[in-house]
DNA sequence: AATGCGTGTAAAAAAGCTGTAAAAATTGTC
DNA sequence: GACAATTTTTACAGCTTTTTTACACGCATT
């Protein structure tokens, strides 16, 4: 996914602004996802996992302070803030809701391409803040090349596998919860399906352990959730 | 835990906006060290490890753009660049240059805090989570990664049984009655099941101690309730 | 010595959680 | 529009944990 174009979702209601930043941004190698309405953003940022979120201040219905709280629940995807008020008020209280950076209107295109560069910039430090490469035993994940193997054998994972994977590497030797996992991998929507979680969970086990009935990396925590298993740091 | 101060080095040549910065950061509970220089500022922030950077772009001698440079060659904090030009190629190119936000003079001091606390907020995250271990002989119980070992040897722990030994560990040292734990550990509803306080005593002391009899850290206070040892002074 | 109280063990029954398989629905691709 | 891959739904067997129940111990008081 890192190889690939960075994704990015735009909630914003003024179709002028919509097409404006479709050329631009398409143009600058994004795959952008746009939203019209505040929920129809919070959909778009649960099913396509954006790298980055534009989002204008002033929406109808759900406004824009009330998604960058509902967005905050669960995910830290970087959100950028457009918005036609320049007022100081808006503009803490945006940033201070946990948005990451706010562009007052008019705004130049290459300003606001920079400050994309910047919030993919920290997503990124934050992402790879372990190392790119999770090592354990026979287990070697590379999260910069989306490559899985086991010994030298090279593993295929489908998409939610692979989130899941990486999901208990950024955590790597902390119990992580089912609502954690749910949240990170499926989104917000699907907080209560504690199934799927085991159903991959044993999908993964099946590709990655030696003996699934007996796993040496993805450890059960009863009750609790589950923990990839990490040597390091004992 | 955010007892201290944060440190703010700020790197300004104009007397004017440095009076100002310094009374209202002060102000604000932050701790500030100032520099006139550019070389002077690499100093400062090499001696101070800041959490935070303030740069001023039209510094003489050594510019902006190369403090930035500079200054990223070995470290990560964060800089919020400050600058009377609000042409737009200054902006790309500071940021992109690794400064984490750009704002042009004159800027109100209540967006610049804002926007302090979003780059201090980023810096946070990455910074690795706090020291949650305790220790206690040959007991060690690491809360972050919900892991709990006796000698070389990992204890495995149920939900409850883990959560009564944590309910202790916040109170290391002091007596907890039976009530309080009951209250912490299975909620509000089970004041009255003093019985299972036992049992559940009963089986960390299988789990944990080396005589079960003769406890050295799950200490009984009778007619009271249960401590757990802590030779760390208080 | 017997009683009552607080305490510690053990082992059942009940409740809840976990792992697997496989069918049905969905998604993406050509 | 058909195909392959993946995700979601469904069902069930097996296991762990919690709760319930029963009983033994020590110790101070009667």
């Amino acid at each position: 996914m890192d190889t690939l174009k960075s994704i990015i979702v735009v909630i914003e209601d003024d179709p002028q602004i919509c097409r404006f930043l479709r050329t631009s941004l398409n143009a600058n190698g994004f795959s952008l996802f746009e939203a019209n309405t505040g929920e129809q953003g919070l959909v778009e940022i649960a099913t396509r996992k954006p790298d980055l979120v534009i989002l204008d201040l002033g929406l109808p219905r759900l406004d824009g302070f009330a998604v960058i709280h509902k967005v905050r629940e669960w995910s830290s995807v970087p959100i950028i803030v457009l918005s036609a008020r320049s007022q100081e008020l808006d503009k803490i209280t945006a940033l201070d809701a946990g948005a990451d950076d706010y562009l007052t209107k008019p705004f130049s295109i290459g300003e606001l391409l920079a400050r994309i560069r910047v919030s993919i910039r920290h997503a990124a430090q934050f992402k790879d803040s372990t190392e790119t490469v999770f090592c354990e035993g026979e287990l070697r994940v590379d999260l910069a090349r989306r490559l899985v193997t086991v010994g030298t054998h090279e593993v295929h994972l489908t998409p939610i596998e692979y989130r899941l994977l990486s999901a208990l590497i950024r955590h790597a030797g902390k119990v992580m919860t089912h609502r954690q996992l749910l949240l990170n991998v499926w989104g917000p929507t699907y907080v209560e399906h504690d199934h799927y979680v085991r159903i991959y969970m044993g999908q993964l086990r099946q590709k990655l352990e030696a003996d699934s009935t007996q796993p040496r990396y993805l450890l059960t925590e009863t009750g609790v959730g589950y923990r990839l298993a990490c040597s390091e740091g004992l």
